[in-house]
RNA sequence: GGGCACGUAGUCUAGCUAGGACAAGGCGACGGCCUCCUAAGCCGUAUGUCAAGGGUUCGAAUCCCUUCGUGCCCGCCA
C-alpha cells in the first residue's frame, strides 16, 4: 500500500534529518513540516513554535537549523522569514516519481492491505416517480464513493432500501388502480416512473380533495402491513368502495416504476449492488424482533398503546411539550413505523459490514441522529456514519415532485448530451454517427457529474442550465479533452512505450510539474475514502489536466528529434492518461479515447 | 421556542477536520494566440473589509464566543 511513495519517502526522509538537528536543539519540539503554497519550495519547516521555546528570532532558527543539516543529495535548503524551505533535486525528484508512477500503473489506487467489508447505502428515493434534479447528488455522492472504495481496495457494496411500505408508495397504488388513464395528460416519456407518476400526482389531488381517499389509503396501508407479517402477498388489502387490490400490486408498483429509475440511474453510469425493500423486514422477523428488543430499554415508555424510547436526557435543546423528544417505534394499534423498519434494516447491515456509509439528504440529519441513539440503546456497537448533502434548488426555489415543480434528472440528462453533440459536430466533421453519439453521451453524462460532485455535498447548489452544461474550465470536458489528447498523441507516436523509459531526460519544468501532480493520485484517494470527501477528487483531476495542458503547450513530443526524449515523453503521456482516467473512473466519467 | 448546517471578488466554488509566508481556481468582462502533437486549449488584464464584532495565539478564512443572513429539521408521516 503506497509502497515507496516518493512524496511520503522524501517527506519522512526530511523529517528525519530535521529531528537530528533538533534534538540537540530542542529535544522536546515536534517540528510542523508542511507544503507550502507558494510554489519554489516541496516542503518548509515552521519555525516559530521553536522560535517560542529557544525565546530567539524564527528567521534565525531557520538559518541555523539550515547550516547544521547534512547536505543531502536529494534536496536544497533555504531559509526564508521563519521558514526553512526545502526543495527537491528536481531531476531526481520527478524521476523518483515517474518510476514509481510507472511500476504501479495498474494498481494505483489501492491503499489498504486488508480488505474492509463497506456498505454504502444511497439514492434510496421512494419509488413513485423519476429522479428529480432535487435529489440528485445522492446517487452521484452515494456511487462515486462505492467507486473510491473499490478503487482504493476494500469490498464494498452499493444498497438501495427501497421503500414499499410508506404511505407514498400506497398513494401510488390507490392511483394505478382507480384511476382511468384515459383522464391523465399524456407521459412525457415512454419509461415506467415517467409513465406511473401521473397517477401518483392524480391521486394526490384526489386525495386533498376527499377525505375519503386518504382514509382509504391508510386502511390499506394497515392491511397490507399486517399481510406483509403474516406472510399473506395474496391477500386483498382495499376496502368495499374501491377497487381491489391485492398484497403483491404494492410491491409491482414498485418494482415497475423502480425499474424506470434503474434506467436513469444506468445513464448516469450509476449501479447499484443490492435493493433491499422494507417489506423483506417485516415479513421474516426482524421489524418484531427489534420492538421486543427496545421494550426492554429503560428509556421505553409507553403513552396511549404507543411504545417510545424518551430521548430528552440525550438530545439536546429545550424541553417544550410541543417538541418533544421521542422515538416513536410502535402506534397504538402496534403497527411498526417507518423509523422501526430502518431501524432493523441497519441493524442487519451493520452485522455484515464493517462499516456502513448512508448517503442521505441534510432533511434526514435529525432522523439520523434518533437511529444511531436507537442502535445504542439496543447494544449495537457499531453505528451507520452518514454522509448529508445539501439540495439541489432551482434559482426560483426548492423542488417538488407533488406539486410537479421539477427538472427530471432525465430530461437534465438528455440536455447535456444534445449540448455535448453540438459541441462534438462543432468541431468533428470526421466521425461517424456512431461515434458522435458515444462522445457525447461520455461528455454530457460526465459534465453533469462533475458538477455535482465537485462541490462539497455539504454545501447547496442553485440549479441552472448554464452552469450544469458547461464544458469549458474546471469541467468534466475540460479533464476528458486532456485525456484525449495524451491518447492521441500516444496513438500518433506509435503507441505507449513497452519499456520503461529513460527517465533522466526529463529537462522542462513542466515535465517536473506534470510528475509532482500525478504522483499525488494515490494520496488524493486516500484523502477521498478516509475523510469521506468524493468531491477533492474532482478539483485534483482539474489540476492534473491543467498540468497535461502545460506540458503539452510547453514540450513537443511528436516532433521531438532525440529519440530517448520523445520515448520518455510518450511515457509521460501515457503515465498521464493513466491517471486521468483512473481518476475519471472514480468519478463514474468516462475517458474518451477521441473527442 | 429549540436543534443542525451554510455565508469566501459581479457570479460559482477550493482552502476550514489537523491555524502558518502576499486567500487559489472556474464562469462572466476586456485584450492576445491555430503555416507546429485536438483552440472543449493556452497567455495576459481587472475585480476581495474571507457575513459582522469580539476572543485565543508570535500568527486566524481556518479554533472559541456573540450577532446578523439563508436553508433544513423538531409527526403514533415516510
Amino acid at each position: 500500500m503506497n509502497q515507496g511513495h516518493p512524496g511520503i519517502l522524501y517527506s519522512q526522509a526530511f523529517r528525519k534529518a530535521v529531528l537530528n538537528v533538533l534534538s540537540s536543539l530542542a529535544p522536546e519540539i515536534e517540528p510542523v513540516i508542511e507544503v507550502p503554497r507558494f510554489e519554489g519550495a516541496d516542503l518548509c519547516l515552521v519555525c516559530f513554535p521553536i522560535a517560542k521555546v529557544l525565546r530567539r528570532p524564527p528567521k534565525e532558527i531557520a538559518s541555523e537549523i539550515g547550516t547544521m543539516m547534512e547536505d543531502d543529495p536529494r534536496w536544497k535548503l533555504e531559509a526564508a522569514g521563519g521558514y526553512l524551505n526545502c526543495s527537491y533535486d528536481p531531476v531526481r525528484y520527478a524521476t523518483d516519481c515517474a518510476h514509481y508512477l510507472w511500476s504501479n500503473l495498474h494498481d494505483l489506487g489501492s491503499i489498504v492491505d486488508r480488505p474492509r467489508k463497506v456498505i454504502i447505502e444511497h439514492t434510496s428515493a421512494n419509488p413513485n416517480g423519476p429522479f428529480h434534479v432535487g435529489r440528485a447528488r445522492n446517487p452521484i455522492i452515494g456511487d462515486t464513493l462505492t467507486r473510491m472504495f473499490r478503487a482504493a481496495g476494500y469490498e464494498v457494496g452499493s444498497q438501495y432500501w427501497v421503500n414499499d411500505m410508506g404511505k407514498q408508495v400506497m398513494i401510488l397504488v390507490w392511483g394505478i388502480h382507480n384511476i382511468d388513464p384515459a383522464l391523465l395528460p399524456p407521459p412525457e416519456r415512454d419509461k415506467a416512473d415517467h409513465r406511473l407518476v401521473s397517477f401518483y400526482q392524480e391521486a394526490n389531488r384526489r386525495m386533498e380533495a376527499d377525505p375519503s381517499v386518504e382514509l382509504e389509503i391508510n386502511s390499506m396501508l394497515l392491511h397490507y402491513e399486517r399481510a406483509v407479517q403474516e406472510g399473506g402477498r395474496d391477500r386483498v388489502i382495499s376496502g368495499e368502495g374501491s377497487a381491489k387490490v391485492k398484497a403483491s400490486d404494492v410491491r409491482d408498483a414498485c418494482e415497475s416504476v423502480l425499474e424506470g429509475m434503474k434506467g436513469s440511474l444506468a445513464d448516469l453510469n450509476v449501479f447499484m449492488d443490492s435493493f433491499v425493500y422494507e417489506s423483506a423486514v417485516v415479513e421474516d422477523g426482524k421489524v418484531r424482533t427489534v420492538i421486543e428488543g427496545l421494550k426492554r430499554s429503560s428509556l421505553c415508555r409507553k403513552e396511549g398503546g404507543a411504545y417510545y424510547l424518551d430521548l430528552s436526557g440525550i438530545l439536546s435543546g429545550g424541553d417544550d411539550d410541543r417538541f418533544r423528544k421521542r422515538f416513536v417505534f410502535t402506534r397504538s394499534d402496534g403497527t411498526a413505523l417507518y423509523t422501526t423498519r430502518d431501524l432493523a434494516y441497519h441493524l442487519w447491515k451493520l452485522n455484515i459490514a464493517d462499516v456502513a456509509i448512508n448517503v442521505l439528504g441534510e432533511d434526514h440529519r435529525y432522523q439520523s441522529r434518533m437511529l444511531g441513539l436507537a442502535l445504542e440503546e439496543l447494544g449495537s456497537e457499531k453505528v451507520p456514519e452518514a454522509l448529508f448533502y445539501s439540495f439541489v434548488s432551482l434559482p426560483e426555489g426548492k423542488m417538488s415532485t407533488r406539486r410537479n415543480k421539477v427538472v427530471f434528472l432525465d430530461d437534465l440528462l438528455e440536455e447535456a448530451i444534445s449540448r455535448a453533440r453540438t459541441e462534438v459536430l462543432k468541431r468533428r466533421s470526421d466521425l461517424s454517427g456512431e461515434e458522435v453519439d458515444e462522445i457525447s453521451r461520455k461528455v454530457g453524462v460526465g459534465a453533469l457529474r462533475f458538477n455535482m460532485i465537485r462541490v462539497q455535498p455539504e454545501k447547496p447548489i442553485t440549479f441552472r442550465w448554464e452552469d450544469a452544461l458547461n464544458f469549458e474550465g474546471a469541467s468534466a470536458p475540460f479533464i476528458q479533452y486532456s485525456h484525449a489528447r495524451a491518447c492521441s498523441i500516444i496513438r500518433k507516436g506509435g503507441g505507449p512505450p513497452p519499456d520503461e523509459p529513460d527517465w533522466g531526460s526529463i529537462v522542462e519544468a513542466s515535465e517536473r510539474e506534470l510528475l509532482k501532480r500525478l504522483v499525488g493520485y494515490p494520496l488524493v484517494l486516500k484523502e477521498c475514502v478516509s475523510g469521506r470527501r468524493p468531491h477533492l477528487m474532482a478539483g485534483f483531476l482539474v489540476d492534473c489536466a491543467s498540468s497535461f495542458n502545460d506540458f503539452y503547450r510547453d514540450c513537443p513530443v511528436l516532433l521531438e528529434g532525440d529519440a530517448p526524449r520523445r520515448r520518455m515523453r510518450i511515457g509521460l503521456c501515457t503515465l498521464a492518461r493513466d491517471v486521468i482516467s483512473d481518476g475519471l473512473h472514480c468519478l463514474g466519467i468516462e475517458a474518451p479515447q477521441s473527442m
